[in-house]
DNA sequence: AGCAATACTTACCACATGGTAGAAATTCTG
DNA sequence: CAGAATTTCTACCATGTGGTAAGTATTGCT
C-alpha cells in the first residue's frame, strides 16, 4: 500500500512521524527528490517525464509512483522541500534591516554554486504563471511572502536611518527581488554574470551605510 | 508542395518575395503565428501542441504543418516575427543616452497591455536556458545584443554628464534588463504590479536629470 | 522461522504527441 | 473554362505520456 498521503499513524512502532517506512525507502525518496529537482530545472515540469526521473534513480516508473503517487504530488514535494531549505537559510533567524538585505546578497552568491536550484526556480516560476499550473499558488504565495519580508527589511533600515532619502521600501523590495530573478536568468545564459556583485551594487546605492 | 523554406522564387508572377502563395494562405500564416504566440506564452513551447494551435485557427494539424513544417520552425518564426516587431519599436531610430532609457520604460508601459507577448518571452526565456532548446541561441544572442545596446545608452548618458557618479554602464545595463525581466514575472503573478513606475524609479536614481 | 509492512517489477491501458502519405478542395492564371 | 499552383483534409504511424493492476522481492519485527 502506498504511504501517501500518510495521515493516520498506527503501524509498527509509531515513533516519529518523520521516519515512516524503512530506511531504504526514505533514502529512495530523497534520491527521487534530488533527481526531480535537477530534471524539473533542466526541462521544466511539463518537459520532464516520470520515466526519466525514475530512470535516473535506477527505478521503474511505477517504482517512483509508489513514493509519489502523482506527478503533481512530486512537484509539490520538490517545491516544499526546497522552500524549507531556503527558509532555513533566509528567514530562520529573522534577518531585519540592512542585515536582511545582506543576507539576500549572500544567497545570490551561494546560488552561483547551485545551478540546479536556480534552474528549478526560474523554470517553474515562469511556467507557473497560468493559474491552472499546479505550482501556481505556490509561487504566487511565495512572491507575496518574500516581497513582504523584504519590504519589512527596508522599513527597518529606514527606521535606523540607513536608507537614502526617497527610497520607498515597498518599491525597493519589488525592485530587489525582480533584479534577483532577472539576474538568475542572465546568469543561466552567461555564467560569467556576477549575480552577487550586481545585486550588491544596486543595494548599496540605496543605503547610507556600507553593506 | 510546401512553400517552406522557400528559397528559390520562380513560380507564377514572382513579384515581391514577401507575398508568395495566395492571399488566403498568407492570412492563415499570420493567424497561426498569432495563435502560436498566445499558446506558447500560456503553456510554453513544450507544453503546447500543434493540434491545439491548429484547432484555434480552425484548421487540422497537418493543415498547420503545411505552413510551418515543424514545431521548431513555427517557434523560430514566432520569435523572429516578435523580434522584428520589438526592434522596430526600440532600436529603429537608434535611441541613445537618456532617451534610450526612457524608451525602455515606454516599452514596459506598453507591455502592460500585451500580456501575451510578456507571457511569451518570460516563458520561453526561462525554458530555453538549456543549450539544446531550439530557442536557446535566439535568447542568448538577444541578451547579448540588448545588454550591449543598453550599455551604450548608459555610456552616452555618462558622456553627457547625465549619470550619477559611481554608476558603471555595463553593470547598470545588466541591472536594468534583469529588473525588467523580473518585474514582468511579478506582473504576471500580480497584475497590480507597476512595471513602468518601478522601472522609472530605478533609473531615476542613477540620473542627474529627470527622466 | 513466520509474518506483515514496505518497496519494488512487469505488463498493461487510454490517450496525446509530432510527423507523414495521399487524396480532395480551393484559388488563381491563361 | 481548363490546368496548374496552392491550400487543406482524412487516415495513418511510431513513440511517449501519466496512470493502473497484480504479482514479486525485500525488510524489519516478534
Amino acid at each position: 500500500m502506498s504511504p501517501y498521503p500518510g495521515e493516520e499513524a498506527s503501524r509498527p512502532t509509531m515513533t516519529a512521524e518523520a521516519n515512516r517506512g524503512y530506511a531504504n525507502g526514505r533514502a529512495r525518496q530523497r534520491e527521487i527528490l534530488e533527481k526531480a529537482v535537477a530534471l524539473f530545472g533542466e526541462s521544466g515540469y511539463r518537459g520532464t517525464s516520470l520515466r526519466e526521473i525514475a530512470a535516473r534513480c535506477g527505478v521503474s516508473h511505477p517504482g517512483l509512483k509508489y513514493h509519489f503517487p502523482t506527478k503533481e504530488a512530486l512537484l509539490l514535494a520538490v517545491l516544499e522541500q526546497r522552500d524549507e531549505d531556503d527558509s532555513a537559510r533566509m528567514a530562520a533567524d529573522d534577518p531585519v534591516g540592512v542585515e536582511g538585505l545582506r543576507r539576500l546578497v549572500e544567497i545570490a552568491a551561494l546560488n552561483a554554486d547551485r545551478r540546479v536550484v536556480v534552474d528549478l526556480f526560474t523554470s517553474l516560476a515562469a511556467e507557473a504563471t497560468t493559474p491552472d499550473h499546479p505550482a501556481h499558488t505556490f509561487f504566487a504565495e511565495r512572491y507575496r511572502k518574500v516581497i513582504a519580508a523584504t519590504t519589512a527589511a527596508y522599513e527597518h533600515a529606514r527606521e535606523q536611518g540607513h536608507l537614502v532619502a526617497g527610497v520607498d521600501p515597498a518599491t525597493a523590495a519589488r525592485q530587489l527581488l525582480a533584479l534577483m530573478d532577472g539576474l538568475q536568468v542572465q546568469w543561466l545564459y552567461d555564467p560569467a554574470t556576477d549575480m552577487a556583485g550586481t545585486l550588491r551594487a544596486h543595494i548599496q546605492r540605496q543605503l547610507t551605510v556600507p553593506l
